[in-house]
DNA sequence: CTCAGTGTTCAGTG
DNA sequence: TCACTGAACACTGA
């Protein structure tokens, strides 16, 4: 389930698990696609014996920062997810496609059963494809209010379309933009163009609220706000909020994309 | 059996 | 080149 508060709360926990420690043994399964044409070999050969100094996040990709060169990138794509257990996992399902073993003991383990997500080695990770194509990161490097509305407003693209291009702004996924753009009263299929001053400081307000507050219930829905769309996105035909007003699913941008018209305009 | 999906990239069009 | 759209990718669950 990897959007931007999913992948920083990944980032925090596994910091907080490996951080200073040492690679005493790496399990590659092989995989042409999750390892990007990488050989079991050169995936081991960048992990073994290497001490992990911090665990850095750009948009949606992790990286290990360690005392050897190259550093493992990793980005979770639509079903890829983590876990730290203290053993080996004991059965070997096909989704794992990677377990590193710390020298305390500790294991990480990747998985990813849809295989989109992707395993880079990279010598400078935010300087290097596919990072190097980033927007300032949503949650620490957010661009001023008038920042932001010079980046997009000439374009005349669907506001939500934007919101999902990583080159923009990088960590926006789809159902945080319709988060968004919900919370702000705007409509996703609006060229951005059409936004007015005051919309686009209403959606920059939002855009940082909405990220912050996800991140900081540690991505556990339950936590995140009643009144927020993203309860109800997903219920069914009928779905409506709950001061009644219907949700009406539309593609926009490619994507499928919930919002209430009675609210966004 | 069919289809959409919490993401990204690339080909094709204007 | 740029801005934008839509398909492809892999696989599972509804």
């Amino acid at each position: 389930m990897p959007e931007l508060p999913e992948v920083e709360t990944y980032r925090r926990q596994i910091e907080k698990a490996i951080k200073k420690k040492t690679i005493s043994h790496v399990h590659v399964y092989p995989d042409k696609i999750v390892f990007a044409g990488k050989s079991q070999k050169e995936i081991k050969d960048a992990f073994m014996g290497a001490t992990v100094h911090r665990i850095l996040r750009k948009g949606k990709y992790i990286w290990f920062e360690m005392d050897t060169h190259p550093w493992p990138v990793f980005h979770l794509g639509m079903t890829g997810n983590y876990e730290i257990t203290g053993e080996m996992p004991k059965t070997k399902t096909k989704s794992v496609k990677l377990v590193l073993e710390f020298d305390d003991g500790t294991f990480m383990i990747f998985r990813d059963p849809r295989r989109f997500g992707r395993i880079f080695l990279l010598d400078d990770p935010v300087n290097e494809r596919p990072l190097s194509h980033l927007g300032p990161d949503v949650l620490n490097e957010l661009p001023t209010t008038n920042q932001f509305t010079e980046l997009i407003s000439h374009r005349h693209a669907p506001i939500k379309a934007l919101l999902l291009d990583q080159s923009i702004v990088s960590g926006i996924g789809n159902w945080v933009a319709d988060e968004v753009l919900f919370q702000s009263g705007i409509a996703p299929d609006r060229p951005a163009s059409d936004l007015s001053k005051a919309e686009f400081k209403k959606l920059h307000d939002k855009i940082s609220s909405v990220a912050k507050l996800a991140v900081k219930a540690g991505a556990d829905d339950e936590k995140y706000p009643k009144s927020w769309l993203f309860h109800h996105r997903w219920g069914k035909k009928k779905a409506s909020i709950s001061t009644g007003q219907k949700i009406k699913h539309s593609t926009v941008g490619g994507r499928t994309t919930a919002w209430v018209p009675d609210v966004q305009h």
